[in-house]
DNA sequence: GCAGGGATTTTCT
DNA sequence: GAAAATCCCTGCG
């Protein structure tokens, strides 16, 4: 199963993007499972990407976005939300994926409880809102995706439609804003 | 339902 | 010193 994620990963964040839509992603930071089917993403690239993390060089922050596809990528925005992004490309490139938004499957009422009560449609609709769904923070960063442990990825063989996903310009930046790379999956 | 402002850390000019 | 891959609360329709 992780064999044809792993790939996906490999061939770069635009792929990787479109691949892990329909994935889920499972937490057992806390000790409990909660766990989401990714419903949208967005590429980082390492080339001709100003929005990207990477584009200004290694940073200790960023050190995990140069590390090999299947890494996790956490961080701090506005020093108040983290966010989440599964490591592509070729180890020392420096290209990710972030996790825009998650539809919950499983630990409702844990993510509830994190989430300060929030409705199940609001609980994973935004890249601060799952991490802390899910309990991630900077102690998940750098951590391996591919294989069962605190938090990872399970499934992403092409289980959605291409005519199910819709393409678009990022949300939240202002650098390198109209190229395409959001991707997310048809409302229904 | 929609608009506006505050919170708060890391990084770079 | 300010910007940043954001969210929540408030006030108003």
């Amino acid at each position: 199963m992780s064999a044809v994620l792993a790939a996906a990963l490999r061939a770069g964040a635009e792929h990787a993007a479109r691949s892990l839509l329909g994935a889920t992603l499972h937490s057992d930071l806390g000790g409990v499972r909660t766990a989401g089917r990714i419903v949208e993403t967005e590429a980082y690239l390492a080339e001709g990407d100003l929005a990207s993390h990477s584009a200004v060089g290694e940073t200790p922050r960023n050190r995990s976005m140069f590390g090999e596809a299947g890494l996790a990528y956490v961080y701090l925005i506005y020093g108040v939300h983290h966010c989440v992004n599964v490591v592509t490309g070729e180890a020392g490139k420096g290209e990710a994926v972030l996790i825009r938004a998650l539809e919950p499957t499983r630990g409702h009422d844990v993510m509830r409880a994190r989430r300060n009560g929030a409705r199940d449609r609001l609980l994973c609709d935004g890249p601060g809102k799952l991490a802390q769904a899910l309990g991630i923070t900077r102690a998940a960063d750098g951590g391996r995706l591919l294989e069962p442990g605190g938090l990872w990825l399970v499934g992403g063989e092409a289980t959605v439609e291409e005519e199910d996903v819709l393409v678009g310009p990022r949300i939240g930046i202002t650098k390198s804003a109209d190229l395409p790379l959001r991707f997310r999956l048809g409302s229904p």
